[in-house]
DNA sequence: CCAATAGTGGACAGAGTGTCTACAAACCTT
DNA sequence: AAGGTTTGTAGACACTCTGTCCACTATTGG
């Protein structure tokens, strides 16, 4: 029987213990941190920690899942108008989320927790990727060179590449604006294009 | 006074270890196997664990350091050559050592270790193709539009999102020419292009 | 062959876990 | 503002895992 939400000290006791994670895991890494340091920290006796969470990693995931749910809701109503074109809304407003929560983004980023919480996080982003990519070739009438589950998987994987860099970076190097423009030039022109070079890319032949 | 790797039984006792913490850490997960799990499975006593590494941690870096060795080797003759065109024989060899190594970069790749592992790695790539990219940018005498920092980070993450699903499917989906190449296109031309879309990507200002 | 080195099983203290209990404190309702 | 309900607390418990040490055996390379 886990405590309601609605009581005050309920609130209270989660949020401090969901910030004690998140600081000590980014200052000693996720592993060594002890449910005793997480309520030492947070002020509270250890046994209240298990009237909340079954263990570490309870919390954890709640942490990331709180998190997912918040930006869905953030991203719920930019991803409607961006499957008719690349207007990069949706990218911008994950950096402006990133940006309000930003350790908890950095603790998920540098995959504290056995990478659980980074995979949790990629393939919510990939499916809905994957989806708004979907959409948006029917309704243009395109067909994808590259299956879109493939696609949604590389983007989703340069964004959090550049949003880790963006996020661990300081002081912070640009506005989140001037970080997604960056990102979506480079993403939607290649990297031949970023590289400086012009005219069409070659065609390589690894084999 | 760590053994002498030159004794045959010290090779044996090692790669014994590796494997199994490899294999443990892909079943289990890598925060939820013991030192003595790993010794079962290895066959040797647990004494002998901590003759050869200091912890479990420890085990882990050493993995990652050799593979990481054994990926350098294989591409420093490649490296040299690229640095004049966009020839993905580097990517290519990456897909290639991932395949002869499966079960640890799915172990990295995945985070396991609290992401140590696969920071050290991304790091490492990252640094390397940036000197890659720099040098490509002096001897061609272009000027990259994008820190080149930032656009080794953007590359590294596509392509490891990308090496992470080819080895995560099951079955293998393609040889790692293909998956070069259709990795190589996306990242050259952009992703406007691979999503079907034909002329002059749109430039987004999402502001 | 044999001196040196590696592997073994068992014992040890210490740290952390997850559970439980009985009691104190804070809360929301009315 | 009082009161029944829920939450927070300290301490104790058995348990698992760690990392170290020892004396002993087995294997190795020279």
């Amino acid at each position: 029987m886990p405590p309601e939400a609605g009581d005050r000290r309920v609130r209270r006791t989660r949020r401090l213990l969901r910030d004690a994670l998140v600081s000590l895991s980014l200052e000693r890494g996720y592993a060594t941190v002890t449910v005793e340091d997480i309520t030492e920290r947070a002020d509270l006796g250890r046994a209240t920690f298990y009237k909340h969470y079954t263990d570490k990693d309870d919390l954890l995931d709640r942490v990331v899942t709180d998190l997912l749910d918040e930006l869905q809701d953030r991203l719920r109503p930019l991803v409607q108008a961006s499957e008719v074109g690349f207007t990069g809304k949706p990218a911008l407003e994950i950096f402006r989320h990133a940006d309000d929560e930003r350790d908890a983004y950095r603790m998920i980023l540098r995959g504290e927790g056995d990478g659980r919480a980074l995979r949790q996080f990629t393939r919510a982003q990939t499916e809905a990727t994957a989806e708004v990519f979907r959409a948006r070739a029917e309704h243009e009438g395109v067909t994808p060179r590259i299956s879109v589950d493939v696609l949604a998987r590389a983007w989703v994987g340069e964004q959090l590449a550049v949003l880790s860099w963006w996020l661990e970076e300081d002081p912070r190097p640009m506005p989140p604006e001037d970080a997604t423009r960056m990102l979506l030039d480079l993403s939607l022109r290649g990297r031949y294009w970023a590289n400086g070079f012009e005219g069409e890319p070659p065609v390589p032949d690894p084999a």
